[in-house]
DNA sequence: CATGAATGAGTGTTCATTCAT
DNA sequence: CATGAATGAACACTCATTCAT
């Protein structure tokens, strides 16, 4: 009933492609699309040139594989977890944006992200992909956990549809700081981002809070 | 009939910087810096490419006119209007976020700074550039606004350094927003930008209010 | 008899080539043919480029206007000096030497020989007529002076034909020196024109003399 | 029938370089360094344009090869041969002019000197390359030999740092000579290079000759 | 299947030359 | 005659893609 296992000779052809890709995502986060040059990659997955494209028909197809294969999974993950989260939800926002910074947007796979933000406009499928398997999950965590507060008179009544984005942008935002000009030495006294996002969703809290 | 008319080739003259310059936001918003290319933008202007490099010496230094002249110059424009605002800072800070959407988020100008995100990393000279003449006078700007109301006694004495990224990465997002997905016309319910502000800035000013 | 002066009017008119030609001259020497750009050579003489192009057809042209103008005046002058020297031949061989070395090689007109021999692959009829104008004289001169040596019981009875180039060379050596690498600091120890040619001069004159 | 033959592509892989200098060597010569273009280089040795960046990475570092290949090499062999040599001083002199002129001089690679003549002033780091690789070699090989003979009492004790243009402006001159004019048939009782070399070699060494 | 040598279209920039005024 | 705005051909170098082995 397990899935059937490939021969083992067949086994270095099948992991070609996942090597390739591996090699691809590093170097298109580090660099970009356009400059990265299909030989670097095929090079760092220990291929030649000619094999990149034997897997590959062209960049851009190598590019949109990189980007499906590596964008969906880390957002599954977290929601669970945010769903069976026990405390209130003004500690459960702050949690979840703290925890999504650590266990995403510090890590390389953020530069996925910043790619898709970057790249979107050349490539709608991919887009369209990225919304529907990252863009709009994340959503919908974010709504769900407004709405929570909400419902349990924690928040105020606000417009949620909203609101998502005021949790959200700053997140996007440290994601494109961090691999936009993180070799320039020179720029603004750099953001702490664990203290920007703690004091961000304080901001929010207060601000949702159940006033008088 | 009444003035002299001037010469067909003097008015020619006069009008090429900006007929150039018109073309080259177009074009650089739409495709990018790097797939710009120089002649297309010399074509769209209706001339040809020796004359482009007649007025500017060379794509980046058209790059920079066209940063100065549709970005640099309204975000100064807004510095001096925000600097003589006479009402409190809450409404300074609410004001200043409206009306950098109306009149430059929601431009084909802003694209610029979608671009910038995106082409950063391969034009450090740019980038350079784009930091200096935009990104910190408008910093400095959101500083000087906090500040203002903390030293007045309006608002909490926050971390401020950290806060200008809650006040701007919003407003960031916006443009994001508006150019990466802007061909597709398909669903998200998408964002109203100005209701979008009003919350953010609501929820920012509640939760840097002086507390109870 | 003398040549018809032109009228007033004309004058303005009749002087621009001779304008056009000095600045051509100046900015060929310092700069090379190619290295140098019409619009320099128009701007040097005051005029516009379009102007240029009314009295000269091409660069080309413009060139080789300049080298004919300039290259043949100087030689006649020495011709007729070493030809009344009262002294020894070798003492007329050094003087000769040293003194064009004087009057025309440390001077900017000998950049024209230096273009000569640089550009002369490129303009044959250039190379022709300076072969005619200046090298042809110039042979004939040396030559006079060292068929006098010999025929004064001076000189040795060498290869005149093959001589005239061991007195020419370091001459014509000079002039690609001063107008090679002048620029570059870093050279070897440069060569002091006047010593080398006295030595070179004594070291000739030892050699062509009546033997023990 | 014997060894096993190697395939076509690595057979070529093999003589690319050779190819494309030897193209190169002739181009250079022919027209100049600026005047020389890559395609041109590439097409002559019958390979595609891409073919020649692919083993040279600039016009600049073909140029250097073709330098090191048929200029340094030969300048660097006599000169070992030279500091052998067992003969006297004055032999040793003639025979390394002569041998300079049947080596190098009266074979095409001499173009290169004269090119490098032309063009220096506008490829400063060309020029640079050859002083250090050739010009500075073979400068202190005639030093060397001049030393020799004064250490040995064979020569008077001359100015050696100007007696070197002395044995090198004639062999220069004939170089240029010989690029010059080359392709112009016509008249001037043509120089012969070994006569002419014999003659001043015998001048020098006569007029070097320890006094009587 | 894998290789890597070879290809050639693509682009920013310069500058001699033209021509409408 | 004179101008100077406009032109467009020219060129070095890159890199995605192909294909003979």
């Amino acid at each position: 009933m397990s899935e059937p296992q490939p021969h083992k000779r067949e086994r270095r052809k099948q992991d070609r492609p996942g090597e390739l890709l591996e090699a691809a995502l590093d170097l298109f986060v580090e660099k970009g699309f356009a400059a990265t040059r299909s030989e670097e990659v095929a090079i760092r997955a220990g291929v030649s040139k000619g094999t990149l494209f034997l897997y590959f028909p062209s960049k851009e197809e190598l590019f949109k594989a990189v980007v499906m294969e590596n964008v969906a999974r880390p957002v599954a993950e977290g929601i669970t977890e945010a769903e069976n989260f026990a405390g209130n939800s003004g500690e459960l926002l702050t949690w979840m944006m703290l925890e999504w910074w650590r266990r995403y947007g510090a890590t390389k796979a953020s530069g996925i992200s910043k790619l898709m933000m970057s790249e979107a406009g050349n490539f709608p499928e991919l887009a369209e992909f990225f919304r529907n398997n990252v863009i709009q999950p994340a959503h919908a965590l974010v709504r769900y956990v407004l709405q929570r507060g909400i419902d349990r008179g924690e928040f105020r009544a606000i417009d949620v549809d909203h609101a998502i984005y005021s949790v959200m942008s700053p997140l996007i935002f440290l994601v494109m700081e961090k691999h936009s000009t993180g070799a320039c030495s020179n720029a603004q006294p750099s953001i702490n981002p664990e203290q920007f996002i703690t004091q961000h969703s304080e901001l929010l809290l207060r601000g949702m809070a159940v006033g008088h």
